[in-house]
DNA sequence: TAGATTGTTAATCGATTAACAATC
DNA sequence: TAGATTGTTAATCGATTAACAATC
């Protein structure tokens, strides 16, 4: 049971722990055997009582007076996150943004374990990426079948994700790395989404980039 | 002068900005010509009174009685985004990530252009991505001399980031589209950053994965 | 005009920050 | 013990939702 305390943790929570797992990693490995809040917050740019809000809504880590240990706090985190039990995921997408993300992004360090790679073009089928052979989209099915992997990454277009979304829920998957633009998680229902829309973090940095030009000139 | 209305418009709403933008040229690409805040938070899985709420922060863009017209809307919020004017960015780095970003994604409908790679491994010098010849390291101070661009988009490790960094500010450069876990912007001031972490991404998917499990398993 | 839907103010909700008693 | 720092409650702040008068 990983959640022990309140029982809904909110998102914005959620999404803080990878970056205090990432962050504790690293104090770890430089070394720290020790810290608290107080000196997290400096090194992260964040409050130590927000730290000290997120870590208590799934137990007391620390020790009073003294702080956290590191890597202890580090571990917990990290089964809290489910790191340990490799789930198995199949990707979706062997194209330049599929072999990227398949070649460039440790699932193993994150959770799952990458069973299989997918693909409709001919040209693709058979081409090794990071030990793995590229798979015809005809083989999807069975393959689902016999391997049950519950989670998916989609390195597709939107036409192809809108069109395989349906079957790839029927097969078993129920939780998406989606960098398409089909929005899965407004036509299903009980999946679990996390959307990657690089497009839109750039359109957002367009934004910022003027404020910051704006506000810059009226100095 | 993008900015009518308030002063300061919150983080928030600036980032669901380029989700109004995209599903709203959608919309006119359809044929949809007219939209009520209620028919678009229905697409969009929002509320209706966040997307007035939202808006206004920038000017009233609708018409009482009727809503909004979606290609004028569109238009408004790209502007508002600063899509029009092409800021002229540089890419850091031509690995399997580098390759994917400069062939994945369109810079130039996100508000900027991109006039240049660069990366430090001789063996991919010279070579061409999007019509762009890699550039050397060595290349870059001059050629920022020259073209004086704002923004970088990097995709190196950490420690090749956390080295660059300062020069690529020195040389001008003001905001950033990071791959890196480099945090720059707890390094520097007056800087713009948008960080893309996917590991990040996954490890938030590995939470959520499991706590459907859980949820489902217990119904 | 009557109906619809905005722009905008007020109410609610949730998340962050501050404070402090508990305790190592 | 005295000092430090947590866990946790209370106060503040900001974001979302609801309500409604303005108006097309």
């Amino acid at each position: 049971m990983p959640q022990n305390k309140k029982n809904a943790v909110s998102q914005s929570v959620i999404n803080r722990l990878p970056r205090y797992h990432r962050y504790l990693s690293d104090l770890s490995q430089s070394g720290v055997s020790k810290i608290s809040s107080k000196e997290l917050a400096e090194i992260m740019n964040l409050t130590a009582s927000q730290i000290r809000q997120d870590l208590n809504c799934f137990g007391g880590f620390g020790q009073q007076g003294y702080g956290y240990n590191v890597s202890a706090l580090r571990d917990e985190i990290g089964s809290i996150l489910g790191l340990e039990d490799l789930k198995p995921i199949i990707q979706i997408g062997a194209g330049n943004l599929g072999k990227a993300i398949a070649t460039h992004i440790s699932f193993s360090s994150s959770g799952f374990n990458l069973i299989g790679i997918f693909d409709a073009d001919e040209e693709l089928i058979g081409r090794d990426i990071k030990g793995h052979k590229v798979r015809h989209f005809q083989e999807l099915k069975d393959f689902c079948m016999e391997h049950n992997p519950r989670s998916a990454c989609l390195c597709i277009p939107r036409e192809a994700a809108q069109k395989l979304a349906p079957y790839l829920i029927e097969w078993g998957i129920r939780s998406f790395l989606n960098f398409s633009h089909y929005d899965i998680a407004n036509h299903f229902e009980n999946v679990a989404v996390e959307n990657v829309h690089i497009g839109d973090t750039l359109k957002t940095l367009s934004y910022t980039t003027n404020a910051l030009s704006d506000k810059m000139s009226h100095e």
